[in-house]
DNA sequence: GCCGTTTTCGGCCCGACTGTTTTCAGTCG
């Protein structure tokens, strides 16, 4: 899929029109066909080829012209000229958290700086301080932001990374010659960043399978092909490893590459304490050198005396401790959950309507879905609904549920937690939602007690269910605002809050360890994708796999609940 | 640059917050 590809183009341009200053409007236009292309469920590629570039809303004549060029040719003359007369590289000053194309205009007329090293060096010298209408307070904030971006550094959101990895997984089972397949590496454990996708089969006769791996449509580099292992860089920007393992140690290869390496050097020493060898290859006697286990994971924790421990959990916590006594909790399966707590219709920012998500939520495999969308008097970017129309909405929900079976639709909204710490809702609306998320959209540089207290004074909110997105972090983009954790768990315990692990891949918010500090004080969660398009439900998976990460049963997750018995969980 | 049971031209979701100012530009969502 090109789609990434494309949108990215086309905000690309929309930031250098921007710094041309070229009508707002024109911008806005670019920015929005982005939006949608991004979210299209649908390959590019294929409405291309079918001429239907015009039929996707915010695209017209211009638009799909320059988009069928770029699919034929991979370039777009366009954007090379527009490159060229602004002499900046957005591409990496563009990502630089809380500098638009202003400020950049301004940092090049006065100092031609062009890209982030230039800037960085500026900022340093408190060059930037002196600009009219900069002071020292942008320029630190330049700074951070620089030092943030390196220290994410180049590694891919783990939605992304796994639909990338599924799509390589799926065509290489399809080869007669793979016999068995899995994905290992950190994508395995689900981590939240991926560096790369470590793909492991075994096979009869592997050649074959290295030739089709290293010839997929998406490889763009070949850095090593051998009769074990291949090494590709692929056109999404990542490497990807196939490796080809014996039958006997399928197992023990997978202990192996799935990591994580701390979990390893553990288990390798545990088992030289029992006169064992543990390698890639297999578990073996260290006196005779005979192989012990290898052929599956289980066998492998088994040989050392452990219970099986589940991948999401490798992570030198104290995994391995429990494992030993046999104390492990049985985690929340993929298959546990019923219901998605959080989306967005187009009754607010989202691009479909209240039926078409609980249709698509529905073929997921769910039972209920709750509606939130973004409800306000103030905040109305997002086009919130106001009281009224919040009751129009429900005439439609009850409208749909009446044209489903054995399914539920909630009526939610998510409502802005404003500066002061109030909602901006009144009371008397909040009342007649079935659940309340508050959350924070704004002033995300307030100082620790101030975040603190504005969220503190949210729970204590006898409507709001739920705290969404609860530390604001946008992964590799931006850091979760400042407050303290610890305070905000007393007062969900208090007031029966449940928090929120947002599944947006971007988000993963709460993330496992605050899901895990959360759970230890017996605080409930709640898993909600953030949709804003029926495409993106199938992210409820990897809320799933932060509650595992997080050590939750079934039990701690309020989605495993029937609609009747959550509702009941709910303070309100 | 897109779009149309208000329009093929003239509109296009706009307010909060921040850091700079001393009334506002820039950024964000």
């Amino acid at each position: 899929m090109k789609n990434t590809l494309v949108a990215e183009l086309l905000r690309n341009i929309a930031q250098l029109l921007e710094i041309k200053g070229e009508l707002v409007f024109k911008i806005r236009a670019y920015e929005k066909a982005a939006l949608v292309i991004e979210n299209l469920e649908e390959d590019i590629e294929d409405i291309w080829k079918k001429n239907k570039l015009d039929d996707i809303p915010g695209v017209g004549e211009a638009l799909t012209k320059k988009i069928s060029e770029f699919l034929e040719t991979g370039k777009l003359d366009y954007y090379e000229k527009l490159k060229k007369a602004v002499p900046v590289n957005m591409e990496e000053l563009g990502k630089v958290e809380g500098l638009g194309p202003k400020t950049i205009l301004k940092l090049y007329k006065k100092y031609k700086i062009k890209n982030l090293k230039e800037l960085e060096k500026a900022a340093k010298q408190g060059k930037i301080r002196v600009i009219e209408g900069l002071g020292p307070t942008v320029e630190e904030n330049i700074l951070k932001s620089i030092e943030f971006a390196k220290s994410t550094g180049n590694r891919f959101l783990l939605g992304h990374a796994l639909d990338i990895a599924e799509e390589i997984k799926s065509k290489l089972k399809k080869l007669k010659e793979v016999n068995k397949i899995e994905i290992a590496g950190s994508l395995r454990r689900k981590k939240e960043t991926i560096g790369d996708i470590d793909i492991l089969i075994t096979s009869k006769n592997p050649a074959k399978v290295m030739d089709f791996f290293t010839k997929m449509d998406n490889v763009a580099d070949v850095l090593a092909k051998g009769h074990t292992k291949s090494s590709v860089r692929l056109k999404e920007g990542l490497d990807a490893d196939l490796r080809v393992i014996g039958e006997k140690s399928y197992g023990a290869a997978l202990l192996y590459f799935t990591g994580s390496k701390q979990h390893n050097i553990i288990l390798r020493k545990i088992a030289i304490k029992k006169r064992m060898k543990l390698s890639e290859y297999g578990i073996f006697n260290k006196k005779t050198n005979g192989l012990l286990a290898g052929k599956t994971e289980e066998e492998c924790y088994r040989k050392l005396g452990f219970q099986y421990i589940e991948p999401e959990l490798r992570e030198d916590e104290d995994e391995i401790e429990l494992a030993q006594k046999k104390k492990l909790p049985k985690l929340i399966s993929y298959k546990d959950v019923k219901s998605d707590l959080q989306m967005h219709t187009n009754w607010s920012d989202g691009n479909n309507t209240i039926l078409e998500m609980a249709l698509a939520a529905k073929n997921l495999g769910h039972k209920y879905i709750c509606i939130t969308d973004h409800i306000g008097m103030t905040f109305k970017i997002v086009n919130s609904l106001d009281e009224k129309r919040i009751k129009k909405q429900r005439k439609e929900i009850d409208k749909a549920n009446k044209q489903l079976k054995n399914f539920t639709i909630l009526q939610g909204g998510e409502v802005n937690i404003k500066a002061d710490g109030s909602l901006d809702m009144k009371n008397s609306a909040l009342k007649e939602l079935d659940i309340v998320l508050a959350s924070i959209h704004s002033g995300f540089k307030n100082p620790k007690e101030k975040i603190t207290k504005r969220m503190i004074k949210a729970m204590e909110n006898p409507h709001v269910d739920i705290i969404a997105h609860p530390s604001g972090r946008l992964i590799n983009a931006r850091p979760a605002y400042e407050f303290d954790f610890d305070k905000i768990l007393e007062k969900a315990k208090q007031t029966k809050t449940i928090l929120e692990i947002n599944a947006h891949p971007q988000r993963l918010d709460l993330n496992y360890i605050n899901a895990r500090a959360a759970l230890k004080k017996g605080i409930k969660l709640s898993i909600g994708t953030d949709s804003h398009d029926a495409e993106q439900l199938r992210h409820y998976k990897l809320g799933i796999a932060v509650a595992r990460r997080a050590w939750a049963n079934k039990k701690d997750i309020i989605n495993t609940y029937s609609v009747k018995d959550m509702l009941n969980l709910l303070k309100s």
